[in-house]
RNA sequence: GUAGGUAUAGCUCAGUUGGUUAGAGCGCUAGUUUGUGGCACUAGAGGCCGUCGGUUCAAUUCCGACUAUCUACCCCA
């Protein structure tokens, strides 16, 4: 009978749930987009598939590597691998129709030819804001991302993270006055500093030809801790040559000044020079999040002060500020972690089970159910009871209605709760209530 | 691109020092009678032991190649 089975699965690095956790991804997805929606965000959707001139205009050799890109026809195309160049070509396409500061979100799939590992993924989504200035952009949007990103995470249920952030212009002003070339290499060994420890970073800023009291400059650089004004006191203190250095710090201050301003508690936010973030188009504050409670995880949302974001499309000016959060690394990462569980495999909050002839009746009150928003489902088939409940069980589903002879006759409906066990009659308009 | 690990039922994995009918748990289906799920018991379905080749009287087991997959590095969300 059975001929030529093609064995079923997809492709390595591309996430497929199932219903309990497909409702738990939802849920999480649901609530950065309300989030991002309250702070008068925008919503943007742009294609999946841009033209490869368009998102190879500015990227580097190891974008250019990980990128989908095919033929189809006469036309080079390209999988988007992320969120902000779409929207720098969108912006700068569409600059006379929007209205500035255009602040705008976008929730979306994303991929990236990279070879898989854990919690890395091929496809996954990016839940991006960004708020792009035409000419100018004033530094409280760079407070207010800050503040958005406190507000989502408290969104998902979270109050121990900390949203560390630093300032380019302190980094590369500073590495400059050190006489660095490659800065962007110091930058990217820094980052490790969390995951590999000081001796490591020392190890290989050495292996990079770094002379060793520069790399001791560097250390006790990143060293600086404390609260946030004895680093800006610090900071302050440090006699620089280097304006962009100085700039860097005046613009950190006034960053955590607004941020006060925002009422962001002082506990969710720090001021970390060792954070870098390896993309070169970031120019002034960088952010990045970790959980407290879930260190290991390592950043869950990160972003920065871009200003040039758009200049391979437009000869405008147009300076943003934005975050993203990996949201399908970060919810593979929590489920892992045992942080986040699914409960129920289905929406459905109540399973009607009509007995013989009771159907039609049991549409009805479905129907009333449903118009009270209450997610209803009939059971539609033949079976049994125990298979009915058994369904339900399986589901999730927290109550069943069993409608029979004898609640067609008098009205009143049986009700179990499939948790505790217990069952009433109840009166169709009390439902409501009684699943609270 | 570099380096390791793994490949046996739908899933997680045992196992055969090379020998006839390949196992468990979970899951699935059915039953333990008639308007009640979870628990328990009973029964059942489900495997060319990743593919190709080599050694051997005999390979799921040993060897090799290939493929797939996982993990780490690089880089990132």
């Amino acid at each position: 009978m059975s001929k030529n089975i093609t064995t079923p699965s997809i492709l390595p690095g591309f996430m497929e749930l199932l219903p309990a956790d497909q409702l738990l991804f939802n849920d999480l997805l649901d609530k950065i987009r309300k989030t991002y929606e309250k702070f008068g965000f925008i919503p943007l959707d742009t294609p999946m598939i841009e033209k490869s001139e368009i998102l190879l205009a500015k990227s580097g050799g190891d974008t250019e590597k990980q990128i989908y890109r095919f033929q189809k026809g006469d036309n080079d195309l390209s999988l988007r691998f992320d969120l902000t160049v779409p929207l720098a070509r969108y912006v700068a396409q569409h600059f006379g129709e929007l209205t500035f500061p255009f602040r705008r979100y976008h929730i979306g799939k994303v991929f990236r030819g990279e070879r898989p590992q854990r919690g890395r993924f091929r496809e996954f989504y990016q839940c991006d804001i960004d708020i792009i200035g035409s000419e100018t952009l004033s530094i409280i949007n760079e407070a207010e991302i800050l503040s958005v990103i406190h507000e989502t995470f408290l969104a998902l249920g979270f109050q121990n993270f900390t949203i560390r952030i630093n300032n380019r212009k302190i980094l590369n002003g500073f590495y400059e006055g050190l006489g660095i070339v490659d800065k962007g290499g110091v930058l990217r060994v820094l980052d490790k500093l969390d995951k590999i420890g000081v001796d490591a970073i020392k190890k290989e800023l050495s292996e990079m030809a770094i002379a060793c009291d520069v790399i001791d400059k560097i250390m006790d650089f990143v060293a600086i801790t404390g609260d946030k004004q004895d680093i800006l006191n610090t900071l302050l203190a440090i006699d620089s040559d280097s304006e962009m250095f100085k700039l860097g710090v005046q613009e950190l201050q006034e960053v955590c000044g607004y941020i006060d301003a925002f009422g962001v508690p002082s506990e969710n936010y720090a001021i970390d020079l060792s954070i870098a973030r390896g993309l070169d188009y970031y120019t002034g504050t960088i952010y990045e999040t970790v959980l407290n409670d879930y260190p290991s995880i390592g950043s869950v949302c990160s972003g920065g002060r871009y200003d040039a974001l758009a200049e391979s499309y437009t000869k405008q000016k147009l300076p943003g500020v934005g975050i993203s959060i990996g949201l399908t690394r970060l919810f593979y990462q929590l489920k892992e972690a045992g942080i986040i569980k699914a409960s129920k495999a289905t929406p459905t909050d109540i399973l009607i089970i009509p007995m013989q002839g009771a159907m039609p009746y049991a549409l009805q009150v479905a129907s009333k159910l449903r118009g009270q928003d209450i997610p209803t489902e009939v059971y539609l088939n033949e079976g049994k009871l125990k298979k009915q409940f058994g369904y339900a069980d399986k589901l999730g589903i927290p109550y069943c209605i069993v409608i029979g002879e004898e609640e067609m006759q008098t009205g009143l409906l049986t009700m179990k709760n499939m948790q505790t066990g217990t069952q009433e009659k109840v009166n169709i308009d009390s439902i409501g209530a009684l699943m609270k």
